[in-house]
DNA sequence: GATGAATGAGTGTTCATTCAT
DNA sequence: TATGAATGAACACTCATTCAT
């Protein structure tokens, strides 16, 4: 493969992700990759388009996640609670806590303001989607009888707000250590339980 | 008073909240303003400058309406509803989608990756104070007898991560109209309902 | 007296001598005076006015220390070592450091670059003229007998390059302290008496 | 080699020895180079970074000249006026009189008002150097017995004042003309003839 | 593949000065 | 006497981008 470019794009997402697209230059990147920046548009048509492939590249890999935890629902789970645990820990360990999602999260999360795009991109990938996602499973839970009927709208947003706060509180300021992320699973997982500990079927 | 002043502080509150700090220039602003680009430095020091006033005032703000907040809280009320329909209604409205708070929350938001100072006002009055004084109005129940006595901490984010939530959504993007802002009431006073339904207090 | 006006000119002359006349700002005088910006101009034309102020006021003395001093060459003395004495100690203390003229010497040490008048200035005050004094001394004293004839022009410069050249050494940079004015008498005097030693009039 | 690099460096040189740095623009420096303000920061780091390479520059030049200068004293000479002729010679035309030297010695004789880097390497290499050399010569030929015992501190003084002076007088100030050059060396040498005279060596 | 050289447009900031009050 | 308000011109510097090599 073309490793220069690798570098770039690698070097580009994490200079991004801690200070935003705009406030890093293509001096700052250059410096880190080892090369002159009149390189970078041997790769890249301009600064935007380092930009625009990460993000099309955090598109691609967030559609295959929602796709395989679709599938996840539907494949035999020998319990609700391995499937509940299934589905959370993909999403927590393969999504909001993976190395490349999280920094393009984080870019996201910076540059929604200056960008109706990435905002659209933000919106649907970290609020419509889980949600929607969230939904189905209930409407899923109550079709078989397991959770008791009710507004399953609210029902995703009282599951999912709070992992999204914890969320912004431990994964996406400052350096996604290891610890941070063992208190996000802390605090997450413990909502989990609370959560279907009162819904209903948190029960095996 | 010093109109030249106010306006560039408004003007400046409108430009940050939209694009963020470094995205305004100073030309930008004067643009708007009607004055030459060298006036500004008469009423501040620097651009920096204009953007901690606005911090400090909203600091003020904050303050003061945590304050009154807590007031609200020990005053007479006829009911229990009654407190929690003054109190959420006196955080939302004047707090949430106060124009000029608003404006710096999201001033807030865009800037909390750029400087580590904002993100701990960010963190603090969005995230920790509401939170924790969430916290002191179910301590204050619980030992009302009027709902049943759990763990706090986990409540209050129960409580406050839909709102955030909601926030986010409704608030915090795109322009703050009517209808937005009216959404936004609906998903949070429903939320409240619900909760306080569940949680066991809300009958008046 | 306009008092305003001398506190202007006093620590005009304080800056100017301290970081040169273009390093000096009209903000950096008002805020030690005490003054807007704008009101030096109710005592100035500009910036300029005020540093010519300062050269022309510093002629005028400069005048009248070569004129005391070229009549003191004519008023009976005692002795030869009298004369000397007294037209070195007037030229030393009242002139090289003095408090006003020392200052303008800096000044004018550092602006004869930007500025051909004040070149001119310089080389006249501090060159030229003294040393023509000089080498009148020395014409009255061959007329006189007291030294033996000689090349008085050459004379003149083995007299007051020594003297020229610990004045800047102690005088012109740094703060004019007790210590380094006293150096500097140390190091002249002893000049002065080697030199009349070896020229041969310095015997009383 | 780069030229764009040496002709920035020749102009600034140019335009700071005719008035000082802060007098000059980097707009100023690229209308006589012909390129645009932005370029120089390809081969610059900063305006402050062009001054002090030509600093260093000369800090270099004049070091191996002290050494030039003190390995001519050891070297065996043919006579006593040889040696002194030699050593005039060279730190007349290849130090005071050099082109670039000169310039560069302008500058420090303008800026070490503005900068106590600049002063101490002006007084280092036109005060304290140049008499420290002399000492030693005076040393030497005292050891030699080819002039009298006596304090060489003084002599050193005696020697060189003359030489500053009309060094100040003739070559550092407008332009720096072949007949500015002539008048110096006329001066200069008359002096040294005539100090010898007096002190006892100089005949041969 | 990569770079040396250059640039146009822009940024925040300083400063002497003006003028109505 | 003094100042509040404003400005035009300048300044050092940054940055994304281009293009011939």
């Amino acid at each position: 493969m073309n490793t220069t470019r690798e570098k770039i794009l690698d070097i580009s997402l994490e200079l991004f992700s801690q200070k935003g697209y705009s406030a890093v230059s293509i001096r700052d990147i250059c410096k880190y990759v080892g090369i002159k920046e009149s390189s970078v548009y041997y790769y890249f048509e301009n600064k935007q388009n380092i930009f625009d492939v990460l993000l099309n590249k955090f598109s691609e890999i967030a559609k295959g996640m929602m796709a395989q935890l679709e599938n996840g629902l539907t494949d035999g789970q020998n319990s609700f609670s391995d499937g509940i645990n299934t589905v959370s820990n993909c999403f927590f360990e393969q999504y909001l806590m993976d190395d490349f999602c999280n920094k393009v999260m984080r870019i996201m999360l910076i540059e929604q303001f200056n960008n109706e795009d990435v905002r659209k991109l933000y919106q649907h990938w970290l609020m419509d989607e889980p949600l929607n996602f969230q939904r189905k499973i209930f409407s899923a839970l109550m079709s078989a009888g397991m959770i008791t009927n009710c507004d399953n709208e609210y029902l995703a947003v009282k599951y999912y707000a709070p992992i999204y706060f914890y969320a912004q509180k431990w994964l996406f300021n400052g350096e996604l250590t290891e610890e941070r992320k063992e208190s996000f699973r802390i605090d997450a997982y413990k909502h989990i339980q609370m959560f279907f500990g009162e819904v209903g079927g948190y029960n095996g």
